[in-house]
DNA sequence: TGCACTATTAGCTTCCGGCG
DNA sequence: CGCCGGAAGCTAATAGTGCA
């Protein structure tokens, strides 16, 4: 069959729409299409109309209609951010941390499909730290289509703790703080697997985006499917997530328990600080560089004893 | 001391590659 | 598409200099 077909036969199944508009609920969606720019960059399509609405996607509705909207571009993959918004209408609702209202922590395992085995092994790592941490009912592995994402549910951390601190924050700072902890460990997987394109990336910023479940993978034939942390040994990406083929999901991605990540998170707040850019945050008081208000200063001082 | 010119610099803007 | 981050280029403010 055309892979064009292959795709929307995809997205015809109301339980890929379901899994995709579940997932995005709250979140900053968007969409990629086949169509390509002048510059033969695929479209990424993260607004809807003139009015420069984020796109948002919360129910099956909302998928097909999207869908519908952008049928000529070739929808290919759903992406949503690693943030939950508290609004969600207007441009500025995304341009400001201060509307986060939860964060999924999420470590994005960079590795060829080949080294599936490597990618698992640096999976189990992080799954074992965060275990080590308090963290197992609310943890799930999501296979990206190639390489894998390790993600924490967004409401492990508790409303009490969110509101003290930024959720972006927190969830930086955990996802570093296990990321350089393991590190060396990642390096031996690599070396051990000969699998020299493994990496282990903190990837959380103001307006990161990450694949949806059951979305298509924006090059490959493979579906994102998520994956029982406990039965990681059990898929195979060729087998068990190819567009058109029976597809191995775990819908369990969606069970959590609140206040799970509250301890793991202070720590690595505590420790780390949170995300190190300005992006989003009140900018910087302006001031006069330091130099010239030593000057100013002196000059004020010899004309008042002068 | 006042003025015109030059040098310096922080902070913009613009471009690019990489990415989801 | 829109973003990040880095590099390169630009700009406006102002420190510094020479001269009358």
């Amino acid at each position: 069959m055309e892979q064009a077909d292959l795709i929307r036969q995809h997205y015809l199944k109301s339980w890929v729409k379901r899994e995709i508009a579940e997932y995005s609920k709250g979140r900053w969606a968007a969409l990629h299409c086949d169509k390509t720019d002048e510059r033969g960059r695929k479209l990424l399509i993260r607004y809807f109309g003139r009015r420069r609405k984020p796109l948002k996607l919360e129910t099956i509705e909302d998928v097909d209609l999207i869908l519908k909207r952008f049928e000529a571009w070739k929808p290919r993959s759903f992406y949503a951010t690693a943030n939950l918004y508290g609004r969600l209408e207007r441009e500025d609702d995304v341009a400001s941390i201060d509307n986060i209202s939860a964060c999924t922590p999420t470590w994005d395992i960079d590795n060829r499909l080949e080294g599936w085995l490597a990618t698992v092994e640096a999976a189990k790592e992080i799954l074992k730290l965060l275990e080590e941490k308090g963290v197992k009912e609310s943890v799930y592995v999501k296979f990206s289509g190639k390489g894998a994402h390790v993600q924490i549910h967004p409401y492990a951390v508790s409303p009490e703790v969110r509101s003290k601190y930024n959720p972006l924050d927190l969830a930086y700072a955990t996802v570093e703080y296990v990321r350089s902890k393991l590190q060396p460990r990642f390096v031996e997987i690599a070396v051990k697997f000969k699998a020299e394109g493994l990496r282990v990336d903190n990837e959380i910023d103001p307006q990161r985006l990450f694949v949806c479940p059951l979305s298509v993978h924006r090059e490959l034939e493979m579906v994102a499917v998520c994956l029982e942390p406990e039965r990681l040994d059990d898929f195979n990406p060729l087998e068990d997530a190819r567009l058109g083929g029976p597809l191995r999901h775990w819908e369990g991605w969606r069970r959590h328990r609140v206040g799970e990540a509250d301890r793991l998170a202070l720590e690595a707040y505590r420790l780390l600080g949170g995300y190190p850019g300005t992006y989003g945050r009140p900018r910087r008081r302006k001031h006069p560089p330091l130099e010239s208000q030593i000057w100013r200063f002196l000059r004020k001082l010899e004309g008042g004893e002068g």
